[in-house]
DNA sequence: GCACTTTCGTTCAGGTTTGAACTACTGACA
DNA sequence: TGTCAGTAGTTCAAACCTGAACGAAAGTGC
């Protein structure tokens, strides 16, 4: 068992700043949403995966991946949305355990109008309280976080 | 209706990096506090903020403040830490209406092995990845986010 | 002292999330 | 071709969260 290596005065503050002005962030960019269009955050990834995929749809599990939801929360987010009629599963002709979930007009429509929120949003609390050179080592730290965090939080990787 | 200001290309990528990155970073630490003491995120910042408090214990809405939590949430997870005996309420003298929540010893003994847990993932997730200077920016960039998004989220700020 | 408004923390109803089972299908191997 | 491990997505029960409504106490103005 190795020594503890603990936080210097400096990290300490760093992260913490860090820690509640991301979580703030994020409350704040997803009550907007939600006031507004009346989705949540998950809502609106799940809209901005499938705009960017192609028209047939985007299979269950590469959302899930995507969006890094669990498969049942996608299950139930795509029951929602698919209730409201923004999205549809259609079936996977390659693979008849699959299913594509696939933007309608609606959804389509729906994520045009949120995404000018969402950036004003991502402007206003973010993108315009940062210099470019602060916003620019934002990207390149957290893209850097981004890989060397385990890709899979099976119970397994957590053991080692 | 002012002109929509996008986002370009790097302001993107960077955004992009930052929401994807963290979002995992708190679900990687989540899940190993978690999995080791089966310590939920918010519990964690509860036993840290009492630690940091005085003996007597904190009021609940400033518990509430400082963990970023709605009050009903926190009186949820306050009855869940209660029934684990790591924490107590005892009545406030100064307000009849008022409650204290109060470490425990079995309480302050979790936080005190759990806290080596957490300076762990956080070192090895993002303290370690980043440089000196990135974290140092990573820092004073989310201080200023924490000040500049509005403090409370009632229902009529977000109309303005 | 008495009405009025505000604040504290809880409770309620209903929606959401979790992780483990489960069903249906696939692909590999004999 | 038949078995069998593995995978895709769903479902289930239980835990959790939300926001509005609530009871109790505090503060305010008269």
């Amino acid at each position: 068992m190795a020594e503890v290596r603990w936080l210097t005065t400096d990290e300490q503050r760093s992260w913490r700043a860090f820690i509640r002005g991301a979580s703030k962030l994020f409350d704040q960019l997803e009550s907007e949403l939600r006031t507004a269009y009346g989705l949540s955050r998950d809502d609106y990834e799940v809209l901005v995966a499938l705009s960017e995929g192609p028209p047939e749809g985007i299979r269950m599990s590469v959302l899930a991946e995507n969006a890094l939801m669990s498969r049942s929360r996608l299950t139930y987010t795509v029951d929602r949305m698919e209730r409201d009629r923004l999205l549809e599963r259609v079936a996977c002709p390659e693979d008849g355990r699959g299913l594509r979930a696939a933007l309608t007009r609606k959804g389509q429509k729906l994520l045009e109008a949120a995404a000018v929120t969402h950036v004003e949003g991502v402007r206003r609390w973010l993108v315009d309280v940062l210099s470019e050179r602060e916003l620019k080592t934002v990207g390149t730290a957290f893209a850097r976080v981004l890989e060397q965090v385990p890709a899979a939080r099976a119970p397994a990787d957590l053991l080692g």
